[in-house]
DNA sequence: TTCAATGCAAAAGGTTTGCATTAGC
DNA sequence: GCTAATGCAAACCTTTTGCATTGAA
């Protein structure tokens, strides 16, 4: 049987992760834990990161060649990364058909699409 | 002034990037490159692609939180990760239907976009 | 002949792992 | 009490850098 334990380090990593903003970097992470876990160690974020990625709770995020995590089960979602302020949003249109299963020309079998938009975000678009 | 010289490593790296089937991560051109070239270290791979990416010929893509290269200058094309043999190939169809300026749910100007698709390729689909 | 480019090895980041200790259950 | 989880440090991997040597012009 595996027993996987309730402790005080993922029950904070966890919380972080739940009131991110938007995607975090492992260093992120380990900074907003530490506030209340001083003595947390990086070793400890990094193996309960990859515990809550297989546990389908959060999910990694490739963006700028950076690898952030980001809570998971808000649906199919997408990110938008504005080219003036460099945020990253998450949006909740899919600009793609394509559902699993799908062949793509040249026999490509599709079990799952990520997309990125680039441009300006309703803010950036304002301003002069 | 700045003087770049033509050498038999740059020569054959930028023929590797050339005959790509798609982005290649320095791995991948260090041992095609060494079939020339057996004597080539991955200094000068490295060093050499950071050559061509300045030089505009070949650019970085990030795929699954590994930076690749591929050729510039060929068009509009995106990816497709295999989730079994792990090789990226290029696209040439698009999935997406977004010109430059469309105006994204939520305000978002879009300028581009980048699709990644994952599954399985023409080859692992045959295989058992 | 000159000095840019190479190869090697050491260094520098970021991530993973081994192990003794701590702490959930 | 048993053993999963932690913290630390060493190990790993990928990328960069220092330096003596090689080779293009």
């Amino acid at each position: 049987m595996t027993a996987t334990r309730s402790t005080r380090q993922r029950d904070v990593i966890a919380r972080v992760m739940d009131d991110a903003e938007g995607p975090l970097a492992v260093g992120d992470v380990l900074t907003r834990a530490q506030t209340d876990l001083p003595g947390l160690g990086v070793a400890t974020v990094y193996r309960t990161l990859k515990l809550l990625t297989e546990q389908g709770r959060i999910h990694p995020v490739t963006l700028d060649g950076e690898t952030r995590y980001e809570r998971a089960g808000r649906g199919h979602h997408h990110h938008f990364s504005c080219t003036r302020c460099s945020r990253v949003f998450t949006l909740h249109t899919c600009p793609v058909a394509l559902p699993s299963g799908t062949v793509y020309p040249g026999g490509f079998i599709v079990e799952a699409h990520e997309v990125t938009l680039y441009g300006q975000c309703p803010e950036c678009a304002q301003a002069p």
